[in-house]
RNA sequence: GCCCGGGUGGCGGAAUGGUAUACGCGAAGGACUUAAAAUCCUUUGCCAGCAAUGGCUUGCGGGUUCGAGUCCCGCCUCGGGCACCA
């Protein structure tokens, strides 16, 4: 026995081994009847390593990718790095290596890490975003994305992050501060490149109809998209000045109903009519200097102070010049304020103090009028024509009176372009002559030069535009001297389509072979962070539903199956960081106690989706489960054996549950029902080698190390992953002796041995024989008897 | 403010409208041992009781139902997303 007992480190070690040895996990070029496409979130190499958290979700595609296999399906489950932007640089910059030389290091001990907690992963489909062969193709992606007008360079102010040095899309600014480092968020008028994904913003929406995601992600998408249908109506816009012309400024507004009540009207700073008001060739407004002044001021400000809602609102009156008021026909004061935001709707508003708080606001400081024209029924008040009409209705007869419908989104173009080094070059060369030249294909990948400085150039701009030698170079088109673009694409970019790559991932002719695109796209189950929702989850939507369109993938939609994974906190309750002190490393865990109960533990925790902090002492339950496993296998290995009716009951009961809820991605529960097992299977001390095998195929996902082990030693010669997933026999699953509480009034007084699917007269009877039944009932008269087979009884009176 | 998701023992949590507290951790007692570890057995929601048993209990207050953790209405509270978005 001793030696035999169970010695999880040469167990683990020697099943890594021969499952890289033996190529188990080696996937199909093509796959047969039955495809799944099971895939994580690839990582992104920091310089810290994995932390017990990071597994989480890798475990569960993990298991389910095992059950998958041996259920039949040819399953596709690969591994890569996402492995540019800004964190690998920084990482890079703070120890002074070449970015490149920190990534191939990390990605070496993150790799490491993985392979002790013994993953199914395809290796030989490894990716790495930032090999210039894999970046060739995101270039080559973002050159269709240009040759169809959707990528542009923009001149408009951009979020500018001063820590970073660096530009960032409005996804990368959380409540006004970088995403990324927490320094608060400037405002930037400067040169970039910005992909038009409002253009998608509709068939986006779409797209998530129907789609089978978790509820709070399509509803993040939803809001970040923020669609909101209105009415645009035109305000006159006229002049004390003589031979001034008078002219029309559209607002977008969801209340045309209140149109009546619009007592005056709002530019923002950066409103195009404003910019123009002030500059030195124009001379209508009476308070030029005062305008100017404040238009400036806003400028300054930071987005936090910009949109603070709390903070009191500020503006200027426009001196010598009024609106109209379209439906009244009244002259209307005209204001420049900064709580009119430029980015949303026209940058312009009909304010209607009345029925909207922020305007409300405003009216008191500058006193100006409040007309009330709804009243507390929702029917118009003091509105013309219009008077009497309840809201809903008035809203469709003002709008084709004065205006036309429209549809606005919150969601604004995605700046693609960054003031660093590593990342992908954009590939873009900049000619005198003949403006912006995409680089040819065939000339891909623009590969990113070797540089002495990689830190921000400190000017705005890349690192790139240093090295002289690189960014020289001959115009496309006419051969003449050109200069090529120096920003690179961010981070989201290589994250936005690898899923491809993965299907594909040494094609050098093509994006991905249709073929192989058809027959593994979509990807059937994925898997990673909520934190995604709206960033790459957006982005790889947008990518893919670019490329369908282009006839390069199958399907409208990248993902079907999305699972979110819950954070692992640390014991203490905090998120896990080396600041902290509080991060448990997995290899500590797997060599102290084994793979098999790591990935046990981790998906025995809780929920899958749901936060919980990480508990040490807790993983004893799962170690003992292993070794009780083991104690049971060598004690019935060998042993001739009929199992009794509960072991049959169990197993067989224990074969559907653990199915079904593996595939639902409640492996919590999965693994308490093969406890539950386990207890039934020692009562009985040994158990048949069917039921053993049949236990240990339903581990096997789970705890791969030890059941391949156990598997060997019941003499199979082949690996359990080429094993067949146990179907559980119906016949096993009926219970012939049931035990059904009798209740009295709802509570329960009595139970009773049944047999199954007994006459309710008979289950009555017995019920009625028992002295704390009658107890209850004594005296009264009984009403209402209700039976639920197999189940329950209960008596009412 | 708006939109999602939660609130169940000492702890993590389980429960198609049908025995609430499965499974695991922790704790207490016992067996084995010179002793410890490991293992095994027993107990473990709260209150009363020697016990049989009874009463109470799923954030709070109502309701529907023979029966509610689960469904409906109104609150409280925690977590997440969005937010001067007109």
């Amino acid at each position: 026995m001793a030696d035999n007992a169970y010695n999880h480190a040469k167990i683990e070690k020697k099943w890594q081994q021969r499952w890289v040895k033996e190529g188990t996990f080696t996937t199909p070029e093509l796959p047969g009847a039955k495809k799944s496409y099971v895939l994580d979130m690839f990582p992104y190499p920091s310089g810290e390593g994995l932390h017990v958290g990071h597994p989480k979700g890798y475990i569960a595609t993990d298991v389910f990718s095992r059950m998958q296999r041996m259920q039949g399906y040819d399953v596709l489950h690969p591994m890569g790095w996402d492995a540019f932007g800004l964190p690998a640089e920084n990482y890079a910059i703070k120890n002074k290596v070449h970015p490149r030389v920190a990534v191939e290091k990390n990605i070496a001990r993150f790799k490491e890490q993985l392979q002790n907690i013994g993953f199914s992963y395809d290796w030989n489909r490894e990716i790495n975003t930032t090999d210039p062969e894999y970046y060739k193709w995101t270039q080559w992606i973002f050159l269709q994305l240009y040759k169809k007008g959707l990528a542009y360079e923009s001149f408009e102010p951009i979020n500018w992050c001063p820590s970073c040095q660096t530009g960032l899309a409005n996804e990368d600014v959380e409540q006004g501060k970088c995403e990324r480092c927490g320094s608060v968020v400037e405002k930037r008028p400067m040169r970039q490149w910005a992909l038009k994904i409002t253009e998608y913003a509709e068939k986006m929406l779409a797209g998530l109809e129907g789609l089978p995601w978790p509820k709070s992600i399509i509803e993040s998408q939803k809001n970040w998209i923020g669609k909101s249908e209105g009415t645009q109506i035109g305000f006159p816009v006229e002049f004390k000045k003589e031979g001034a012309k008078p002219g029309l400024i559209p607002v977008f507004t969801t209340r045309p109903d209140t149109l009546f009540g619009c007592t005056y009207f709002v530019l923002s700073p950066e409103h195009l009519w404003v910019q123009l008001a002030i500059d030195d060739t124009h001379d209508v407004l009476e308070n030029k200097d005062e305008v100017r002044r404040y238009v400036m001021q806003a400028a300054k400000k930071t987005e936090i102070d910009r949109t603070d809602a709390t903070k009191e609102k500020t503006g200027v009156k426009l001196g010598g010049v009024w609106a109209v008021n379209p439906a009244t026909g009244e002259k209307i004061p005209m204001y420049v304020a900064d709580y009119v935001l430029a980015h949303y709707g026209t940058g312009a508003i009909m304010a209607v103090p009345a029925h909207d708080e922020r305007d409300f606001e405003f009216a008191k400081k500058y006193e100006l009028p409040i007309k009330n024209v709804v009243d507390d029924r929702g029917v118009l008040i003091d509105s013309g024509e219009f008077t009497g009409i309840n809201a809903e209705e008035a809203k469709k007869k003002i709008t084709e009176k004065f205006g036309k419908t429209t549809t606005n989104y919150k969601l604004r173009d995605w700046v693609f372009s960054r003031q660093r080094y590593w990342g992908e070059p954009i590939p873009i060369i900049h000619c005198e002559e003949d403006g912006i030249v995409p680089v040819p294909e065939d000339q891909l990948p623009v590969v990113l030069p070797e540089v002495e400085h990689y830190e921000p150039a400190g000017t705005g701009e890349s690192p790139l535009a240093l090295i002289i030698d690189w960014v020289n170079t001959t115009c496309p088109k006419c051969g003449k001297p050109a200069k090529r673009e120096t920003n690179t694409m961010p981070q989201w970019a290589g994250s936005s389509w690898y899923y491809l790559r993965y299907i594909d991932p040494k094609n050098t002719q093509a994006l991905v072979s249709a073929e192989k695109e058809k027959a593994w796209m979509p990807v059937n189950v994925y898997v990673g962070g909520a934190e995604h929702a709206t960033r790459h989850l957006i982005y790889a939507r947008f990518w893919h539903i670019f490329l369908y369109e282009l006839g390069l993938v199958s399907t409208p939609e990248p993902f079907m199956h999305l699972e979110n994974v819950g954070l692992i906190l640390a014991e203490d309750g905090r998120k896990m960081s080396k600041r902290f002190g509080n991060v448990v490393n997995p290899d500590d865990i797997v060599a102290s106690v084994g793979a098999d109960t790591l990935r046990i533990y981790e998906m025995f925790m809780g929920p899958f989706n749901q936060t919980v902090a990480w508990s040490t002492a807790s993983m004893s339950g799962p170690r003992k489960f292993i070794e009780r496993l083991w104690r049971l296998a060598q004690a019935s290995i060998g042993q001739e054996h009929d199992d009794s009716e509960a072991v049959l009951f169990a197993i067989n009961k224990a074969i559907k549950k653990v199915t079904e809820d593996t595939a639902a991605f409640r492996f919590n529960t999965a693994i308490s029902t093969m406890m539950e097992c386990l207890n039934v299977f020692e009562k009985e001390r040994i158990i048949s080698r069917k039921s053993l095998e049949n236990f240990i195929l339903l581990i096997s996902p789970y705890a791969p190390h030890v059941c391949e082990e156990l598997w060997e030693q019941l003499g199979h010669a082949d690996g359990i992953s080429q094993a067949s997933w146990p179907i559980a026999d119906e016949q096993y699953l009926e219970e012939q002796n049931i035990i059904i509480p009798v209740q009295v009034n709802g509570k329960v007084r009595a139970e009773i041995a049944v047999t199954r699917d007994a006459m309710q007269a008979d289950v009555e009877k017995m019920a009625m024989a028992q002295e704390n039944v009658t107890k209850f009932i004594d005296g009264k008269e009984v009403r209402k008897i209700i039976y639920v087979p197999n189940k329950l009884l209960n008596i009412v009176c």
